[in-house]
DNA sequence: TCTTTCTTGACTATTAAACTCGGGAAATAA
DNA sequence: TTATTTCCCGAGTTTAATAGTCAAGAAAGA
């Protein structure tokens, strides 16, 4: 049971590092892959995808890497959010319950409140900026790295 | 990307039924499945382990069946969410990000974030009662049995 | 032209979720 | 006291989604 898979963890994360180094210049995969502890090959693939979303942007080549394309402050977990889980399938994953999952058709008693679930959800993340994140950052460890 | 389980929709869906029949003494696992469209033998294993949380009771035999320990209004999704997110590891699973997938122990800069996001949502959860999503109810359509 | 680093599709592995099955036990009825 | 109904419960199987890998290519600079 689990809120939010893997990946967009790993996703959130990526993006965490990039505001963290913002300013320094194109980051190298490697190195976010160890500062955050996320399986190398696997980040190269949200990467890519994340651009996608126009939030970051990268450079190929000798001293490339990924950087953010938005300043941390103008930059929400609510609307990564909404990218993340629009990969999928938009409409439907921005509900707690995908609505083909219903044989109510959306229709029946739950969905008003999973509605009032979900707004209390994005009322959250869209209040949530990167650099607020990065005002929580003081007390952070370093990571036990469970990437393979 | 599903916030809420099959396994746990259908039993909130089957204690939206009992909570509709209260009143009417024991209900049969068959007639929950056919109007809720639950598969009937996932629904036994679901009922089973449901009276565990002490909301639901069963009576075996002839004229058995399951029913509410509750009545409709005193009995709360978020209770129940409680209970059915817990049985697979309680303290864990009440936030959005299992800690066990925290390569930073839980102490990381997002772990703000899933607290207030858990928290939005049991606000929600704890403020909806069986009765008030029974008086949902009017609008709603007959189930297009995707049951097996 | 050599090295670096991202790009991209396709592929595999792993895991969790969803569901099924079969026999047993309590309760009631005949 | 036997038959029928209905829940009880452990143990299995299937399916689907997620997580993760691989290999070859293309841009950028040294």
């Amino acid at each position: 049971m689990m809120l939010i898979s893997k990946k967009n963890q790993y996703a959130l994360r990526a993006v965490f590092e990039l505001a963290r180094q913002h300013g320094k210049g194109p980051i190298k995969i490697s190195f976010i892959a160890e500062a955050q502890a996320i399986p190398e090959r696997f980040l190269e693939v949200i990467l890519w995808q994340l651009k996608k979303s126009g939030y970051v942007q990268s450079k190929r080549g000798y001293q490339g890497g990924y950087m953010l394309a938005v300043p941390p402050e103008k930059l929400t977990v609510g609307a990564l959010m909404r990218f993340l889980q629009g990969d999928i399938a938009f409409a439907a994953c921005m509900a707690p319950v995908p609505e083909k999952d219903c044989p109510f058709q959306g229709n029946c008693a739950f969905s008003p409140l999973w509605r009032r679930v979900r707004d209390a959800m994005f009322d959250v993340y869209d209040k949530t900026s990167m650099q607020d994140l990065l005002n929580n950052d003081n007390n952070m460890v370093s990571p036990n790295c469970n990437s393979k």
